[in-house]
RNA sequence: GGGCGAAUAGCUCAGUUGGUUAGAGCGCCUGCCUUACACGCAGGAUGUCGGGGGUUCGAGUCCCUCUUCGCCCA
């Protein structure tokens, strides 16, 4: 019980900076947030998995919300007494630090290949190495408690093998294969996409109707409608439904393709809708992956005209295809000069405006060229279904419950999973090729160098996998998976909580549960919290190239780390979004700011009226010295213990699975901070705080007692309030002066209410107390008695509770300004007046300020309003189908309630009698 | 084109199997520099719960329909 020091050293006004990094520094040096897979055998574990940002990220508010919740969690439960791990780490984001490199490496005026795949990769892991894993310590300033001794990467050499070892895995499962077919490509990144990073975007587009002539009789034709009129050079077929009169005669003839004087057939395919366009479409199965599906069914061939590059060239099976003229053009200059051609001959026929989604490279925004190549796919059906059952069994939820119907329409419409890449970053696919025997791939955990069946040499596959083929395992590879002996493996898995937006839904969370279920048996977390995004004041989400974003360091250098989360937190509902203003932060970060400051200020009544000398603890006053107003603040902490637990809700399902009562509980962050808030502001503050000064002013038992149940009060509260708002309730906690069961306020136990029966009643009588206190300060307002202005007022209180108010209406009196004094009768003469309850009442008799007819008028108001409620209350009470079908516990509240505002309304028509005519 | 969701105070949102006088934060108005706090204190105003119809003793809550907006998927 050292350390604490009294206001005198306390400064008047709160300087957050001053502080967070003191703190952060002690917290990691005593390995407050390091888990120890041990201590799992005798406590249960808590774990979030962080989601991984690209190694090459920096801090945006995105993050700053995210690892707010996510170290919300995580403190809660670690107070809480659970094993609690967070696990932090980066991933190497193929694609986008790919994508870096490059740019760096063209400013010396070369591309990666003038570099070679070798030098180009060991120059990438070089600029990782340098500024990889900033936001780690950017995290670290806005307070993140994950155990960094443990920072995963999912490039890393133990990461790497669970990657390799999946692949093998699902190889042997028969769920990896390689498929040839249209995949999604980006001709920018020269890599292909899977279905999930090939994004739609509404384009207004255009339909362009081409005429294809019969090649027996050019006055005959069909007009084909296409929105990618580039594609014609690679068509192979004109396909109509099969049940469309107006093109049954043509199935089977030939048409003769324009420019590139090719014959195709005319074919029926239900693919068709004839109710689109002309309802006939031109097939081109390089170019499309529904018309490479009717090339299959109809054995077409598949002419590829469009290179890597988005170049129009004949590159396979095309030759003759491609007019001289339109070799070497861009796919979009194609277009025009393809459409002007078809114009000059006659072709085009017309051209509608069209709107139409076109997928579009979820890293650079490229519009997506459908490529026909060879790729490794992972079979997904029956990965999908075990993904369906954990949701469905209930070892998964998923809040706010709407998106699960999200997960579950994505699942039950399950593709399968392109996971090649064509780039040089990321893990290369553990698959060789014999050129010498022409064997099958060989698919190995290990590298080779000799084919396995002929002993000759191996080169292994160009390309590397997904990133996102590492960050579905990220849950099992970071515990240490494959190897099943591992502690933390054992210890840690199944994790609890994801938090993640909801924009990677399918990209992570649906592959993660799918992997964990596949290779652990579990779902690899109970419970995903997607959480809202964060806007501009016009709904637009941050972004950089919107230039509407916030800097996150910059509201921790300014704000303070604890105004930034409480402010994100508290205004965090239930997965909707967070609007914040980038030109204002002194309004946006307000909530968070002076809260913090009400805190400190708090901080500073308490030591400079409690002292630093030790407080007895609570446990040994004797219950019979509590008063009323302490035993009101004590039973209100219970109720905000009570609420912000109810709010956080259950850290697990208590067995297992969720059942249908418990799966929509709990992770209502702004509740739990609202509740939090309330109790410290609005009932600590306001109330008990000024009702305990002048007990605290006064040497005594009394004021031993009120320093008890005040420091008592603001320990637990600043601990419920520790995992919004760390450092600052830190600061504080380590300064007041009670015995510490903890080193820090950050491993302190977590607030724990009296059980129902050990309440010690006796706490409604402060309420008389506020209800006087609000009453005569009504009165003031309304006869515009200035707050310096002393008044007298009595305090009525039925005969038999006068003695035991004599101290509450001093308190009264103090706390507005009055003398107050106690009677059990009512004064004679004219004065404002209010009822409060119990018998209670308030008489103000304001000498020559009180207006008669005013008083009167007040009081009629508040008569008729109450009549008018109690007429509707007995139209309700007197209707039998209500008192025969409404519960009847119901009913019998109802009636007590109006027996009481009948009293009510009896005794104002009284006092308004007595006011005279 | 298919599916899901939302519409409640000026703004952002609560409102948990239908049952008090529909709430909170911010904003707004009035008065206060009352020795913890003006980043504060006190008092106050503000809602035909998107429109229409229905079920019910009773609807912000359930059903139908229309309007507007958002998200996901194709």
């Amino acid at each position: 019980m050292t350390g604490y020091t009294n206001l005198d050293e306390l400064p008047a006004t709160f300087e957050p900076s001053a502080m967070e990094r003191t703190w952060y520094d002690r917290w990691t040096a005593d390995g407050v947030f390091i888990a120890d897979p041990a201590r799992t055998a005798t406590r249960p574990s808590f774990v979030v998995m962080i989601p991984p940002p690209n190694v090459t990220a920096v801090l945006h508010m995105g993050h700053g919300l995210n690892n707010s919740v996510q170290d919300v969690l995580v403190r809660w439960r670690r107070m809480a007494g659970d094993e609690a791990l967070w696990m932090p780490g980066t991933d190497h984001a193929g694609i986008a630090t790919q994508n870096v490199v490059e740019k760096l490496v063209a400013r010396d005026g070369q591309t990666r290949f003038d570099l070679g795949r070798e030098a180009f990769v060991a120059r990438t892991a070089q600029f990782v190495a340098e500024t990889g894993g900033t936001i780690l310590q950017q995290l670290k300033s806005i307070g993140a408690s994950a155990d960094f001794t443990r920072t995963a990467y999912t490039l890393s050499p133990e990461l790497s093998r669970a990657v390799r070892e999946a692949f093998v895995r699902l190889h042997e499962d028969g769920l990896v294969y390689k498929g040839h077919r249209v995949i999604h490509w980006c001709t920018r990144c020269g890599t292909s996409l899977s279905d999930e990073e090939a994004e739609f975007n509404d384009t207004a587009g255009k339909l362009y109707h081409l005429r294809y002539p019969l090649a027996d009789d050019p006055t005959r034709g069909i007009t084909v409608a296409t929105t990618r009129p580039e594609t014609m050079l690679g068509d192979v077929a004109v396909a109509v439904h099969p049940d469309d009169a107006r093109y049954r005669d043509l199935v089977g003839k030939q048409l003769l393709l324009p420019l590139s004087n090719v014959r195709i057939p005319v074919i029926a395919d239900p693919y068709t809708d004839p109710a689109f366009g002309s309802g006939a479409v031109k097939i081109t199965p390089a170019h499309d992956a529904n018309d490479f599906e009717v090339g299959k069914r109809h054995a077409l061939a598949m002419p590829v005209i469009i290179d890597a590059e988005g170049v129009l060239r004949e590159v396979t099976d095309a030759d003759g295809r491609v007019p001289e003229a339109l070799r070497g053009l861009d796919r979009f200059e194609a277009r025009k000069q393809i459409v002007a051609l078809l114009k000059e001959n006659g072709v085009l026929q017309k051209i509608d405006a069209h709107d139409h989604s076109v997928r579009h490279c979820y890293r650079c925004d490229t519009v997506v060229e459908p490529r026909l190549s060879d790729q490794w796919f992972v079979r997904m059906q029956p990965l999908a279904d075990k993904a369906l059952a954990a949701l469905r069994t209930g070892e998964l939820r998923i809040l706010p419950e709407r998106w699960e119907a999200v997960y579950v329409n994505w699942l039950e419409g399950i593709r399968d999973w392109n996971i090649s890449r064509q780039l040089w970053w990321g893990h290369r696919i553990p698959v060789w090729y014999c050129d010498t025997c022409g064997t099958d791939p060989i698919v190995s955990r290990d590298d080779i160098t000799a084919c396995s069946k002929c002993g000759g040499a191996v080169r292994q596959d160009e390309d590397v996998l997904d990133t996102w083929f590492s960050s579905w395992l990220w849950p099992m590879s970071t515990l240490g998976w494959p190897n099943e002996e591992s502690a933390d493996l054992k210890a840690f898995y199944p994790s609890d909580m994801l938090v993640t937006a909801p924009e990677i839904l399918f990209f992570w969370v649906a592959r993660m549960v799918m992997a964990g279920e596949w290779f652990m048996g579990k779902s690899p977390f109970h419970t995903v919290y997607l959480h809202g995004t964060v806007r501009d004041m016009q709904h637009r989400k941050m972004s950089k190239s919107l230039g509407n974003g916030i800097d996150p360091l910059d509201v921790v250098r300014d704000y303070g780390a604890d105004a930034l989360r409480w402010t994100v937190i508290a205004g965090l509902g239930l997965g909707v979004d967070v609007m914040l203003d980038p030109d204002d932060l002194d309004k946006s970060f307000a909530p968070g700011r002076n809260f913090c400051t009400k805190l400190w200020n708090i901080g500073r009544f308490l030591l400079s009226r409690v002292g630093s000398a030790a407080v007895t603890p609570l446990d040994q006053i004797d219950a019979a010295r509590l008063t009323a107003a302490d035993r009101w603040i004590l039973d209100r902490l219970d109720e905000a213990v009570k609420d912000c637990d109810a709010a956080l809700g259950p850290a697990r399902p208590y067995n297992e699975a969720w059942t249908d009562a418990e799966r929509l509980r709990g992770m209502r962050l702004a509740e739990y901070a609202e509740s939090a808030r309330r109790f410290v502001w609005n009932e600590l503050a306001d109330w008990y705080l000024e009702s305990v000064k002048p007990r605290l002013a006064v040497e005594g038992d009394d004021r031993e007692v009120a320093r008890t149940v005040l420091a008592h009060s603001f320990d637990t509260a600043l601990r419920l309030l520790h995992p919004v708002i760390p450092f600052i309730t830190e600061e504080l906690w380590q300064r007041i002066p009670l015995a510490r069961p903890s080193a820090y306020c950050a491993n302190a136990p977590w607030p724990t209410a009296r059980a129902a029966d050990a309440r010690l009643g006796g706490g409604d009588d402060f309420e008389i107390v506020r209800l006087s206190v609000t009453a005569l300060r009504q009165i003031r307002s309304e006869y515009n008695v200035p707050p310096g202005q002393p008044v007298d007022a009595t305090l009525i209180a039925p005969a038999d509770r006068v003695a035991e108010f004599s101290q509450l209406a001093s308190i009264a009196g103090t706390m507005s300004r009055s003398r107050m004094t106690l009677s059990a009768d009512v004064p004679s003469g004219a004065a404002a007046q209010a009822l409060l309850r119990d018998g209670f009442e308030l008489i103000v008799p304001l000498a020559g300020m009180v207006d008669l007819d005013k008083e009167r008028r007040r009081l009629q108001a508040e008569a008729e309003q109450l009549y008018t409620q109690l007429q509707a209350l007995d139209g309700r009470l007197a209707n039998e189908k209500f008192t025969a079908k409404a519960p009847p516990a119901l009913v019998e509240a109802e009636r007590a309630k109006a027996e009481e505002w009948r009293s009510r309304h009896a005794q104002l028509l009284e006092r308004i009698t007595r006011l005279g005519s």
